[in-house]
DNA sequence: GATGAATGAGCGTTCATTCAT
DNA sequence: AATGAATGAACGCTCATTCAT
């Protein structure tokens, strides 16, 4: 029995596993092509070659679809959890970030449709969807930042002078802006653009 | 003889302000609610109580009237343009940049809605329509930030260490992470958002 | 004063010569384009740069308009007239049908859009606006056909055993024919599709 | 399991019958009354009593009804055919001419209405879905007709002196001319429509 | 459990014409 | 006489979802 967290229905997992996976296919193609509004279930269930009824004793509607796509995400994402990410507190707070990082990029080029799928969602604040699904998560990671900055300036590894609240929004949404940049400026390799990134937000930029 | 630029029929033009706002702020809550592609052309006409025909007798379709929004966003973002931003090399590059970073934060306070819109623009660096009205803008500012940053080495204000074309996007992209900030933290005051963004960005986290 | 058929108001042809052309330009292009359901009012107007509201001072209605233009056409058309059509009594039956059918090919040359709107309006027999303006010229003409041949029967021109009824639908269809394929045959030269076609109407095909 | 063509969807074909023949017998109607750009799908919906939704699962669009019936209209008439059409060559070229008139004669009696449409079509041919349908067939159909009409001469059957390229094109046309004539001359027999027009292609008009 | 027919609201857009100025 | 703003019906088409079989 699998895991199901209440997504799409228990008839899901019965279907053979290659539909299924057409399913999810198609679904990751249309979420990526559109936003959430605008991506179309009918067009889902074409390209699926599947009855549209069986679409709909799979998922509940199309917000039960696109959670389910966001939830499978999030599980990918968290196959590519280091030890350090998972146990920050026994590393260095630049070791801890530099990984969280290098991962987001490992995946981003790894799974580009997902990343892309994954950075309408962050852009989308202000949707109803979008805050349903992500909201919690935001909090949740930058309270965790807000800590880890406060053990960093503990352990003397920060800057006592920053406002630990900022930094974790910066720390936050600098996580994007560099999965963003390396997915678009493919002459830079990951450890440049990860080197770079970092050597600012630790240094500056001033003299 | 009002400035056209095409982009309207000079139609819209002639017909009484009110009226002519109702549409504009009707258009205004419509783009700000919905991406381009989900808003919807009958719910402005229907809110502004115009026909249906006369909407298109003032703009030739939907793209037609986002962009007419779009520009008028920009003509009301160059109104708060100072002169630091305008001759950037008169002055330090983090009063310049100081500069840029507030004036965002006023408009953004002064002109929420626009800003969400602006927002979304921006966010949605894929879609066909928003390439069209902001690739090339974003080319170039990323650019002159570049030249400022390496003139801001030059003058001994910046570390000569960083990679000026990283930095450039980071100085993009933290205006917009500033401004999305301050917009979700209203108990921080504006000086506050730019102080501590700014202290950081120049001297970094690090010890 | 102009000569009116009631048609076009007379304010149509107190306006400036130019602006008269460019609406009956405008008005032969859309035609010649589509069919007169189909065609354009709004886009005949905004090609002639002319406001609405004038249209509908000039014309009472796009069928107005339409007839009018018909009208045009068949004035055009009668300036090719020669005397042997004008007065076909006094000429050999297949002289006559060979001159119009002559002045038909010149007229289709010279003026191929009026011949391409002409076409549309014979073959539309069934539809409402083409009987109005057709039906009774088409009688005329048949009628006429058939007292020519039976003229020429009578002269021992023409074979007495044809139905001249049927003979003279023949020959008014021939007209079309013979037009028809000259436009799409740009191989052949008047002279010829004119000879060939005579040559077998007269003859006929068998042995 | 009905052959498709892949013209209109499997699900037209599985719906009843009646309701199936409602939506022909309401598009037939349409498009006998109005040109293929005129003719209503919205008509065509409300007259069949079916949800709009419903005619595009059956249909992709618009030129996709239309290019269905046509190919109903196509495929009755090969209903039509005798050996003397599908063997020409077995048979002399005034017998296969006039089997040819006369089922055209038949099946307008019996299908006016798809008369009307194939005639519609016959007509336009600017038009460019008339293009697309109709360009082909027409090409093939002349050169077999100029094929038999070189044979016809071969045999002694036909003149020699006639352009065969130019009787194809007559041969052609006199077969929606004859039906033309027929469908509006009630007063006259198939078989003396047939036999005037046939007699006229023969021995000509002259003496 | 699988199917796909049915639905009607909604989409962006064009239309011919009227009428007040 | 000239203007162009106003109109609302109609267009072809897509949508997410339901439900009977």
């Amino acid at each position: 029995m699998e895991e199901v967290d209440l997504l799409p229905k228990n008839t899901f997992f019965n279907i053979n596993k290659k539909k299924r996976d057409r399913i999810i296919d198609e679904s990751i193609k249309e979420f990526k092509k559109h936003h959430y509004e605008k991506a179309s279930v009918n067009k889902i269930i074409a390209n699926s070659n599947i009855a549209k009824g069986s679409f709909y004793q799979y998922f509940k509607n199309k917000k039960d679809l696109f959670e389910y796509i966001i939830d499978l995400i999030r599980k990918e994402k968290l196959t590519y959890v280091t030890d350090k990410i998972r146990n920050p507190r026994k590393y260095s707070f630049f070791d801890v970030i530099s990984d969280m990082y290098k991962i987001t990029l490992i995946f981003a080029k790894e799974h580009p449709d997902l990343q892309a799928i994954s950075n309408k969602l962050v852009q989308d604040r202000d949707h109803k969807i979008y805050q349903q699904i992500l909201a919690e998560n935001r909090e949740v990671a930058l309270s965790e930042y807000k800590k880890l900055i406060e053990l960093g300036i503990e352990r003397k590894e920060l800057d006592a002078n920053i406002n630990t609240y900022i930094v974790a929004h910066l720390i936050y949404s600098l996580n994007r802006e560099i999965v963003d940049f390396y997915s678009s400026n493919t002459n830079f390799t990951k450890e440049e653009v990860l080197n770079d990134y970092l050597y600012t937000l630790k240094n500056g930029i001033g003299i």
